[in-house]
DNA sequence: TATGACATGTTATAAAGTATCGAGAATGAC
DNA sequence: GTCATTCTCGATACTTTATAACATGTCATA
């Protein structure tokens, strides 16, 4: 017999996604947006997905529950989700993670594994000293940074 | 009158173009690689920019000279220059730079204006202590790092 | 002169992202 | 209620960015 799956917060086979995306609405209620079904439910898509999705990953799930699609039903409800600080974008990638600490918007340390595609975000503690000394000096106003380290995680070089 | 321009290496009207470009097919020429005419004119054309070019921008160029030119023609040499380290990608905007130090390949760290699209490369003395504890911690091998800075830069600071 | 390696040309297509218009639902003023 | 405003979403069409696949040219050397 399977055991018992765990099901304190965050653990079990859905991660605690229910209670996250009633987070991620409170959140959205709180600063006066909403989390309509349709951005609930791309949401729900990247917070399942075990890697950064494509917006077209996106649209062809939402494709085979509701029929066809356009890309700018995608692409507005990301872009929505980005805003809200709920989803990173993902250069390297061209594709989109959900945040990992949504209490507060922030720029994303992403980790991506070269090999398996997986994504993991660190919280970034507070600006790197080096960047800011940089920019001081440039007289550079900085508005974002993109961090995003590229490599091999630790299932995959275990594997190797 | 206007001064005799600045004929040191790298300042007057070229920046030390041809110079550079030669610098870069001995580089190449060392490697047992080559700097055929195109992928010259390719990366003459990046240098010459004063922003990071996007291939179809290349492209244009190109074809001004050429007539009809196709993609592949421009990505294929774009990559040859990213192989050799000659250019970076810039992921923010999907554009190519002139790397400002080819002496060895290395990991741009660029500070790109909001406003005037320009970009400027930060030589990174060290890998980042910090991100190498995450890494190392994740048991996470490090490939390569991406890091753009973007937000307003000094001239488009004062002319605000 | 073959043969192989490499660079480039050519055609077609994939992947990613945007502009624009309009219908319908929600909100709030009156 | 109902009117105007705003937000959300559907739909069509399009632009920009990038690659696959195959053909041709070029050059060195066996
Ligand atoms: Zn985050
Ligand atoms: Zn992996
Ligand atoms: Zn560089
Ligand atoms: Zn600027």
């Amino acid at each position: 017999m399977t055991p018992t799956p765990d099901r304190g917060p965050d653990r079990g086979p859905d991660r605690g996604l229910d209670r996250r995306l009633d987070q991620a609405a409170e959140l959205c209620r709180a600063r006066g947006q909403s989390l309509t079904p349709l951005r609930r439910r791309v949401l729900e898509i990247v917070l399942e997905a075990d890697r950064p999705l494509g917006a077209y990953d996106v649209l062809e799930i939402l494709a085979e529950e509701r029929g066809r699609v356009a890309p700018p039903t995608v692409y507005r409800s990301l872009d929505f989700l980005l805003d809200q600080g709920l989803v990173h974008k993902v250069l390297s990638v061209n594709g989109f993670v959900a945040c990992s600490d949504t209490a507060r918007p922030h720029a994303a340390e992403l980790f991506i594994c070269r090999h398996c595609g997986n994504a993991v975000e660190v919280a970034r503690k507070a600006a790197d000293p080096r960047l800011e000394e940089t920019a001081a000096g440039l007289d550079f106003a900085i508005e974002s940074v993109v961090l995003e380290v590229r490599g091999r995680c630790a299932d995959c070089r275990a594997d190797a």
